[in-house]
DNA sequence: CTGAAAGCGCTAACAG
DNA sequence: CTGTTAGCGCTTTCAG
């Protein structure tokens, strides 16, 4: 195992390693006849350029962090709602990173910890990252992307809430979705759909709930105030408001719920009160959790674009690929979802 | 930015740069006074050591490789069939790395390329892990385990099938897992029990039959020949199998599926077919994935202690890690599972 | 117990 | 177009 250096494919290829150098690193200046006698070297000898001396000579280090939230992490799993989230976002960030020999390094934070940001200055230092991947609530975390700025590391936030002028921001239209949602429930004919919020003080609720106000307004529904029920994007919430809606609006014939977990608990009570989805009651989530398409029905939802997020973000955070983009490399960029039309709201209202 | 190097804290402390790096690396020889001056220089100055620094000057790089596969990662999504899974995985093995100031890396690998070995050797040639972190299919990879014996690199088997000799195998114990699901149903006054099993080619699947047969035996319960059908770990194939059940063992009182997303099948048909669960029949995965928790009615499983597999493997993999664990770093773990009891076995049969 | 010197594998600046 | 010379920040010799 002995590890092959630059100064064995110089050798092998009968020129100086700073010419090997400039042939890695496509620097101009370089006639054809070393080139190829360069890269047939290295081929041979099954040359890798060493990560850590790259960076350490001042170089890129190849390196993309993901910033992914540790409390958060385990609250999910401690509520039984984990997601395959990661994933799909690291999935998504590798098929672009791989291309160019970038590479993706995993950090926990925790995003209200006293000693955040010299914990965070601390792994700047320590691995020199190229680019940062902030997932939530880290994307809207403003001593993160402080230090991150005065360290000079570039960022991208996935899913942001607000300061948009801030990194590259990399969101879906979560407003416009459920905008589309609530069409769709009224394409189907219904009139008197009801909405189960998420929790307040998250931005992605309260667009969620403007894109159904739209799409009401838009087709000229009043929306009665017992219809929006407040729930805190959790299973029970659902089940909750599923039972304060059969009381205070037992005429709707169809619920959209902020989030795939409160759908599922809409639909589990109102099975338990004898109303049956989606013929009585027609149910519709968001994000396409795994577990939505298991349900009893299945469940209409919107698909967060996890993994096309993610690559975006590394489009726009690995040199060698931003490039590739040109001019379309925005700060903003909006990625396309999907309504994927399920059992829970097949047929239309009686 | 000006980055803190080791010579700023030797000059804040007024001692050597090997004295600063003795104390960093916990060496011997060390004096209390050169210590808490060092330390408390470092400690002010914010210091960092630098990875690649480390890395390049033949110290441990600090950096665990996580290899991910990426056919099986890209199935998933296409059969809608995610999971939490890579999520608690990376969460157990940071849990541990962060301690001891190591890094996560995570790598896609393709099990069936026909350049894996080349591309791994490059792997680690660039990036030279502590250790590796294997996730299935490839914690059974020869071809794998070849490269990684030959660069000298430890790696941990996250749920291996064979070749227990090679590597950290870190398992739990499906047999037993199993065997403790039929015991319970059987506690609960089952005596005719079907099993709907995974693909053969599994080791799991077969291990997991097993158990069954093993709580059978164990309780002098004969087993029919059509209580078992074959299905494939897909939601479609435990409809399937409900169906068939439901015409050649009209029957059995319980259904004990080899996953969770066979069970949820088995669920779905059975509410089709006009049977309720758990009244006309009690039903049972294994898996504990992300939606189990949220069916109609929720699902008895199995947790496999996924993250907890992942902390057992980074600590074999982690020297100062390792070094805690003394004696009892076995090349072989076994980590225990738990059996989550909900409402698809709730009451005993009538 | 402590320090000075050498060098890990690479790129950057400067020559030719 | 190509090569030489210094380091990057650290750990490892080897001397005190």
């Amino acid at each position: 195992m002995a590890t092959v250096t630059i100064y064995d494919v110089a050798a092998k290829a009968g020129v100086s390693i700073k010419s090997v150098s400039r042939v890695l690193n496509n620097e101009p200046n370089v006639s054809p006849t070393l080139r190829t006698k360069v890269e047939e070297a290295a081929a041979s000898l099954g040359y890798r350029r060493s990560l850590s001396a790259r960076s350490l000579a001042g170089a890129s280090s190849s390196l993309i962090a993901v910033l992914v939230d540790a409390d958060l992490t385990i609250e999910h799993w401690k509520s039984g709602r984990g997601s395959d989230y990661l994933g799909r976002l690291e999935f998504g960030a590798l098929m672009e990173a791989r291309q160019v020999d970038y590479h993706l390094m995993i950090e926990l934070v925790d995003h209200n910890s006293p000693d955040l940001e010299r914990d965070l200055m601390a792994l700047l230092n320590s691995i020199r990252p190229e680019g940062v991947i902030l997932t939530p609530p880290n994307s809207d975390n403003i001593a993160v992307m402080d230090v991150l700025d005065a360290a000079g590391t570039p960022y991208a936030r996935i899913g942001p809430e607000a300061a948009f002028d801030r990194g590259f921001c990399i969101e879906m239209d979560e407003r416009r979705a459920a905008l589309e949602m609530t069409r769709h429930l009224i394409d189907l004919g219904h009139t008197r759909i009801a909405f189960v919020t998420g929790p307040v003080a998250y931005g992605a609720s309260r667009r969620r709930l403007a894109g159904y106000r739209d799409a009401m307004a838009e087709a000229g529904l009043e929306v009665a105030p017992a219809w929006v029920v407040e729930g805190d994007f959790t299973f029970n919430s659902g089940a909750l408001a599923m039972e304060k809606l059969h009381q205070t609006a037992p005429d709707i014939t169809a619920i959209f719920a902020s989030n795939d977990d409160t759908a599922l608990g809409v639909l589990q009570c109102a099975a338990r009160l004898g109303l049956s989805a989606p013929g009585d009651v027609a149910v519709a989530g968001f994000d396409d959790s795994p577990g939505a398409g298991f349900s009893t029905p299945d469940l209409t939802t919107i698909r967060q674009p996890v993994a096309e997020m993610a690559a975006a973000a590394a489009q726009r955070l690995i040199p060698p690929l931003r490039r590739l983009l040109k001019g379309d490399a925005n700060a903003r960029v909006i990625v396309p979802h999907d309504l994927i039309e399920r059992q829970s709201t097949a047929q239309s209202v009686r």
